[in-house]
DNA sequence: GTGGTCTAGACCACC
DNA sequence: GTGGTCTAGACCACA
């Protein structure tokens, strides 16, 4: 796992949502076990502590659960994980919506500009990335 | 004006957004004087200093001006004003791709992602949002 | 507030039931403020973090409610309220049943138990302690 | 014996409750033979030394007894069972009717919402479980 | 002064 | 060794 952090956010935070995307993109598959909260931390750089805190809201959240001393495991529940991606994805598609529109510039504005900037730098075309968005997680 | 605030985020970042908003969506017309900083707290129902803030940065960011002892204005640079809301679309558009991209949703799976979404709840198409881009500036 | 830890389980969790008994019995009436983390730590004798943990844990289940730099408040939603006391009357209900049938204690005996167990020790019989369960709530 | 454990307590906690349950009903008769350690944690699915840390902790309530050679056996004195019972079932009330008591629920309302609680999902009223309590252990 | 975050380091029960 | 809890102490942004 490769950790990039910002000054701007809470460490715990970002660790979250890092998390959130290993499991979504497969690098945590559903039901495997996580490393230790130390190896983690270490592999991070940061305190034990942080981890921990990050940890524990990915369990609240129900992404993650433990099994005591036996260390932590993704959740097996792969119905969760499409869930999550799904909502994440509807709830950034609305607060970017929302940026936009507070800018002045429509829906119908916004979709013309996302078109330009993605043929501008696309990625190999014709290689369905959509297909992909389901397959990690089945 | 009307203000929002959430409790997540500082205030003054959240005036500040708000103020740039108005600017671009011609509330604030350019070359405009705006409303003293303790007319503005009292509207906005926060702390002086809080408003304070909130416009040094916007005068540091090149968007109002103080006048010594006339008061602030608006920036007259309409090009800056162009200029600042395409950045801010720019922006905007890199970090939701990267936010999806992050979830494991390409780009070409975004773009259907975002047709089908405006599709649901469109505003009154065919009235060009894209036109009002630049006519309230002009 | 009164304070009383037992060793054996989490202090932020007894502090979590302490806070929220005195949210249901009316010692912090909804819409009041709290005590800063510090006093509050101070006064019930543990560290400001402990207190902090705690306190978070109720901001999550929605009981209370942060300003950022303006302190706690106590939630204003006194259906919120009841509606947690109800819940946890209900489920401390359900673990008591079970934990007697376990024992091999039906529910009509323990029912019988209940009522002889409090004849032994009978609160100021008639004054109705049923009214007051939702009294100091609304 | 049907195994059921939570991850939010100690293992060996949950099988010394059960088992004094299993004691309680019947299911292991006063003067009967226990299973061997071995038998007992792969029925569990635990690690052996966590069965016998509880019931080494059994043993020490006085409810099993060593017998060096020839295995573990449940007590023969049926009073000291009918004691446990008896002790169990006081423990559980006092822990309900304070946890009730801190909700700012009363004796007498407490015991009312218990009967309408029953009368809800009543048991095959009739049926003496009153009874019961005591005969599987004479 | 307020809440929030982070670190460092210790201790514990459990397996 | 594992997760979990707690303390002590520091720092920060915000109002």
């Amino acid at each position: 796992m490769k950790w990039v952090f910002r000054g701007d956010r809470p460490i715990y935070a970002q660790i979250v949502e890092q998390i959130q995307r290993g499991v979504l993109n497969g690098e945590f598959p559903p039901g495997s076990g996580m490393p230790s909260v130390r190896a983690l931390a270490l592999d991070a750089g940061v305190n034990p502590n942080t981890m921990q805190k990050a940890l524990s809201e990915l369990e609240t959240q129900g992404l993650l659960h433990t099994q005591r001393t036996a260390g932590r495991t993704v959740t097996e529940d792969k119905n969760m994980i499409i869930q999550l991606k799904e909502d994440l994805a509807i709830e950034h598609i609305r607060v970017f919506l929302e940026g936009m529109e507070s800018l002045g510039i429509g829906k119908q504005e916004t979709l013309r500009l996302l078109e330009t900037a993605i043929l501008a730098v696309p990625e190999s075309v014709g290689a369905g990335t959509g297909a992909d968005a389901g397959t990690e997680v089945n």
